[in-house]
DNA sequence: GGGGTCTGGTAAAACAGTTTAGTAGTCCTG
DNA sequence: CAGGACTACTAAACTGTTTTACCAGACCCC
């Protein structure tokens, strides 16, 4: 009787019903058990401590209620804003669904060993959400059109069909170009991400373009460098599309790092962000607004697209058993479901002034 | 027979065996098994690319091969290189040794909901790690002295006996003052972490004061400010040094985040770091290479302390069942296994000299 | 009052392992 | 050659749930 945790017998046997009852009432919650029974079995709970094993719980379903967010092998990846702010959407959002968050990074014998199957299979995860995929992970081929619970966080291939949640990065480079150009600025350059690995990073360069181009504003090929999204890297770009053209007024740079970068490239050759020159910023990481000037940037709410990656991963995976706090939101997500393009929706972005731009310099201006 | 996984009865059946033997081969891996059944089985494992679950195997002893990373609920937490690199070297240690790393966020109900016994019953974790624990965490009064899975990673509390890994604070802050004395400094504040909060802070500024007397050299309360671990405060705080004395030539602060903070705070008033005044910071995080200048710092090695953590952990959890990888590195356990502290082993840490200081200038030499 | 449909439950079979207690068979010993 | 110890293995109980199939009683209808 005292021995060790209660199990569900022990409650039933406390609350003279059977242990099916029990487990009737802990799962379906409105099933066909009367109120008196389901009073006594709540309280027996309540008197007994009692917590169900969730190993025990998963293992006839092969189901346990963890989702697993994968993350690639980068060096200070756990330390990197962007995956932070994902991550904590995720687990916020997780912890109130009464799910858990396993951490996986894809290693070298992640993809060698078939380490997602493992997750799946040996660990009875029940999603895998990953966040940081690029063009190298071939091994997302083997979720292609499948209905694996796989989601791809902030990314998408064409070439595959995998499920997607996404930051609306061509509206992203719109506002940066819109932006530029209200200013008066119609000799522009851009630091773009590594576009071959990053589909997401083509698009920002594409919407970027293609925008100058409405305004009239053209922005020639030998204008836009390859930072790869590293500090160092844009810092190198910034320096030789200051060497391509030295008159160059304003900068977008496809994420915040790079424009932190730039900044360094910049004051080296004597030219002050937000007075000399304008630069722009994507993604709007904590460092963007300590910087001095603060970073002008376009705002990516990642913890919410972190929410709704999981979200949508739940929605998936468990579209029966909302219990409790699953009624609290339905209002809220009468919207969401109801969604046409639920398969890969987009989350807004917007424009965030600070102190990095300026309007040209009168000799400048066209 | 084709339905589905493999279980461990269709091995059994496939090699010839009874079911229990291949639990034992599969567990105690040198037990009383001859080798020719042993390969028997492991052939049939192969063929049928038989995976063990994780969920049934942790059932019976309630062990799930899964600790918990517990975290403080600050804004941006899984964005800071601290926790960051921390979780990278418990997790790189974990998935090495077959465990999985589960996240867990200390937030608000997680104290009410007595979170922390749901982990190790509910989910039948084997252990829990708690990076950034402060006094304000009241709840590790619980753990006081219990045998409890628990680890404190890179704090410490007098107060309640608490299993603990850390690096050597005391040393950071007699490294920071011979360098400085070293220099010629004479004349030096100090920004300090929430030593009332965070018992390492306050030896860090007890060694550094320490030894800074050893040399003769005097650091007054009033150039000791809180700079309460951030960026923003960092600001404020050297802001205040200087205003209490505009003469110092030096200034060490208790993490590095705040000493970029001291950084802003020279600078307005005209003080270049570097040139005009030397600062040291705490942690050796990525920014501070990449700052301007290049901070001088003690350097931390997070990831190793992260290392240590886990394998801490797993060594109290999982003293038996150390199988196939263990072997590999027995001979570098030697040395921490007898290791008399090993119930609160420190990490070394070392002065990584870069641009952020010089000599004090002629006029200031005392 | 025989037969159908609800209502409110229950018994028992999974789920996939671990672990304990034992048991044949062989070898050795006195 | 009986008895003990050792070797290599196994049967069966056990872990804590979910789920399927079934069942007794109440009620209603013709």
């Amino acid at each position: 009787m005292s021995k060790g945790r209660a199990s569900i017998r022990d409650v039933a046997r406390e609350s003279g019903v059977s242990l099916t009852t029990v487990s009737l009432i802990l799962n379906k919650g409105d099933e066909r058990i009367s109120d008196s029974t389901r009073q006594r079995v709540l309280s027996a709970i309540e008197k007994l401590q009692y917590r169900p094993s969730r190993l025990a719980r998963g293992l006839p379903n092969n189901r346990s209620r963890t989702l697993a967010v994968l993350i690639p092998a980068l060096q200070h990846a756990f330390a990197d804003p962007y995956f932070g702010e994902i991550i904590s959407g995720i687990y916020d959002y997780a912890a109130d669904h009464d799910y858990r968050i396993m951490l996986e990074v894809a290693r070298r014998d992640f993809i060698r060993r078939k380490q997602y199957d493992i997750l799946i299979e040996e660990c009875s995860v029940d999603g895998i959400l990953f966040i940081g995929a690029t063009e190298e992970h071939r091994f997302l081929a083997e979720f292609d059109g499948s209905d694996k619970p796989f989601i791809v966080v902030n990314n998408h291939f064409q070439q595959w069909k995998l499920r997607t949640v996404l930051c609306d990065y061509a509206v992203a480079g719109r506002l940066a170009a819109d932006h530029l150009v209200e200013l008066g600025h119609r000799r522009v350059g851009h630091i773009s991400g590594p576009a071959a690995q990053v589909l997401t990073a083509e698009q920002v360069t594409a919407a970027f373009v293609d925008r100058l181009a409405e305004h009239g504003v053209e922005l020639p090929d030998r204008l836009i460098v390859d930072g790869q999204f590293t500090v160092e890297m844009g810092e190198l770009a910034m320096q030789e599309l200051l060497t391509r053209d030295s008159e160059l007024t304003a900068v977008f740079c496809g994420n915040d790092k790079m424009a932190l970068g730039a900044y360094h490239a910049c004051r080296r050759v004597g030219r002050t962000p937000g007075e000399d020159i304008a630069i722009v910023g994507c993604d709007n990481i904590p460092a963007a607004q300590m910087a001095d000037p603060p970073l002008t940037t376009i705002h990516m709410n990642f913890y919410q697209l972190g929410t709704l990656a999981c979200r949508t991963m739940i929605d998936l995976v468990d579209p029966v058993r909302c219990r409790r706090r699953a009624a609290d939101e339905q209002s809220s997500d009468d919207g969401h479901n109801g969604h046409p393009e639920s398969r890969c929706p987009r989350l807004p972005v917007s424009l965030i002034a600070r102190g990095s731009c300026c309007e040209p310099a009168v000799g400048d201006r066209v």
